[in-house]
DNA sequence: GGCGATAACTGGAATAATTCTTGATATTGG
DNA sequence: CCAATATCAAGAATTATTCCAGTTATCGCC
């Protein structure tokens, strides 16, 4: 006899809560894609991809699961001057390198030891609660 | 007698061309309210700054001259999350600190003789033609 | 297991920032 | 001065995102 499952087999299993956030069918579907495919996709990406495998999704629910996803801490939202969001799952701190000629998006990560204080000059009394960068060039 | 100037006298004065953008009046109107007032406003800001001396300025073209001037690297635009662009004259590399409790955007230098290859982890060969980096936070 | 309360989801309309389009103006070189 | 080109104005169109109203799913409790 074969599987009773109601959907299809998921590749990989997401707990049914992260972080106090209740993880429903369209959260794991969307959070599975965001940890299979680390391409820093967009919202419409993201909803292209799975819509065939959660039949009435919809564009709107996308952008309200990545956005309760990125509240709760779960995944990251960044943005590449005024193009659209795009989320990646990965938490550490880091920031972007777009190679202008793939388009593709390299994760970025500060050398061991480097703490901003010591890098820029910061205003007096600056509480750092949030850091974002975005390098763009090529790769030779 | 008074002045012959068919426009109101300028407080500063643009010249009629920078590198090699011809400053029009409204280039000139809109790149003096950005040095006059660094406050990194939006396109919106300016427009509604500098239409009563401008009577038939149009927001379009508000667009048009700051998107002229950042291609003529005369300007900066700033993205800050999915906001609106903002603009600034500052030419140097610099970045920005939003104090999250006054909304004030500060800008941000990196201290002398830092280099980003010193202090991240670049993908091999990579060519870095811009950086962009924000910081969020408030001042203590 | 049923039931009401609450959280999530859907589909479509609405919004905000920006860009596009078309026709009018201004500026420059000859 | 005239033609060619650049710029501008006004409003329509586009894009990404959010809002809204109604439906569906899930949870806690009896």
């Amino acid at each position: 006899m074969v599987s009773k499952a109601p959907n299809p087999p998921a590749e990989i299993a997401i707990p049914d809560e992260i972080r106090g956030l209740r993880m429903t069918r369209q959260r794991q579907h969307i959070y599975r894609m965001l940890i299979q495919h680390r391409d820093h996709p967009t919202a419409n990406d993201v909803f292209m991809r799975i819509k065939d495998t959660l039949p009435n999704l919809s564009l709107a629910t996308v952008y309200t699961c990545l956005d309760a996803m990125v509240k709760h801490g779960i995944i990251r939202q960044v943005n590449f001057d005024r193009g659209p969001s795009r989320f990646c799952p990965n938490l550490a701190e880091h920031g972007h390198f777009h190679d202008e000629t793939t388009g593709i998006i390299h994760d970025v990560t500060f050398r061991p030891g480097i703490h901003l204080e010591d890098v820029l000059d910061l205003p007096p009394g600056a509480i750092i609660k949030n850091v974002e960068f975005t390098l763009r060039g090529q790769l030779a």
